[in-house]
DNA sequence: CCGCTTTTCTGAACACGTTCAGAATTCTGT
DNA sequence: ACAGAATTCTGAACGTGTTCAGAAAAGCGG
């Protein structure tokens, strides 16, 4: 009918469920929806969105994959525009935050399942792997640009700890509930400071033993 | 009929519940068991589970005010034999893990809960403030039995410090499937040296910007 | 256009945690 | 010992996420 590009019907519907999922997840949070109103919301028998969606969560994901590729494209955008590393990395997080705004009681609903990395929808799982690695790539990027000097040592984990440093500030953030998040805003700044003078000292020699313990944990952490 | 103290038969059927629901906890897990299990092996029918606990959660408050109470009397007959800070925080971590051990896989099962505050079974939910506050004062004597100078602005906040990070340890230990747990020793060890090193360290002048910095971030995460 | 296979879709049915109206038992005051 | 109140206990019923046997629709080779 009209100019659709590799939308066969099934893609449509599939297209229809989601989008009703997720409406209904931001307007009233992931447990309060139930499938069979996103089946009604969507105009299919409660059969299809399974026929569809493994599972309620297999929704989440694919919010997910959609999030990030958004945010990537917008991350891509803003970051050369910065060349110190703390408005780079500081860049990354206000996308990270606009673009969550809209879904923060959704995403509130999703806490509990942080935690845990055997639930899929755990930022830690083998599912989320995929997501996990892209992202880690971006706060590489934002090191790398900004031509901070970074000893060897810590360069191969220091994507993935700044990394954890955003889960930790998007935690927060979830459960902020100050007026705006300012506590958030706060935090990210204090914080910040905190994280560039830790990377920028960490190459003074005195550090060497202090980075090499650090560095024994980051790897008792993930896996030897 | 035999010597009860203050056990009336109500207490003696909340008994029979909670130890059913745990030992089916700790043998399949506890979202495996369902609350008709635990009442067919309590002997008693479905409805009267949830006359003595609100909910399935509310066994495990249960089993979390057990386990504290148990602990802490252990940890106070094994804390005065160390003196040194490494082997005072050692012994509360060693008491946990142990008591913890049998546990694993219930424990395990509940990793999911920990990361939403406005759960009741989190860490951080209000209803187990009381539990944390406990914990936390355990770390407050290890530290002043130690002798070690800690600087005024510090010691307010290190016993939730501590706490903070035996929590990331417990939490590493729940979903470490190395045999034994032998990845979660070597974390113990490395982690501990660290931290020890940074409260000595906290104390020297050259440190009071980066210990302000810290506890800004520390204050900004607790509520100003 | 017809028979067939594959894809898409349906809604009844299942097990779960939880609720609740009321039955059974125990307690209490006289 | 008894009546009435309080406590303890019961199991049917509810709404949930999920499954599944099979119905309906679409695709396809001739």
């Amino acid at each position: 009918m009209n100019t659709t590009l590799n939308t066969t019907k099934a893609e449509e519907t599939r297209g229809r469920i989601l989008s009703a999922a997720l409406e209904l997840f931001r307007e009233r949070g992931f447990e309060q929806t139930t499938m069979r109103e996103v089946a009604r919301e969507a105009g299919v028998a409660l059969g299809s969105a399974y026929y569809y969606f493994e599972s309620k969560e297999t929704i989440v994901m694919a919010f997910y994959h959609q999030a990030q590729d958004a945010m990537i494209a917008l991350i891509e955008e803003a970051l050369p525009k910065q060349k110190s590393l703390k408005a780079r990395l500081r860049t990354i997080l206000d996308v990270k935050f606009q673009y969550f705004e809209p879904n923060r009681k959704f995403l509130g609903a999703l806490l509990g399942y942080t935690a845990d990395p055997r639930n899929p929808l755990s930022p830690f799982s083998g599912e989320t792997r995929d997501i996990r690695d892209k992202d880690a790539a971006q706060f590489a990027k934002a090191v790398e640009g900004s031509g901070t000097k970074v000893p060897d040592d810590l360069k191969q984990h220091l994507p993935n700890l700044l990394w954890m440093f955003q889960m930790g500030l998007i935690l927060f953030w979830m459960y902020d509930r100050s007026p705006g998040q300012k506590r958030t805003a706060v935090l990210v700044d204090k914080s910040l400071d905190l994280v560039v003078s830790l990377i920028k000292f960490s190459g003074l020699p005195l550090m060497k033993p202090v980075r090499r313990t650090v560095l024994d944990v980051v790897r008792a952490v993930s896996g030897d």
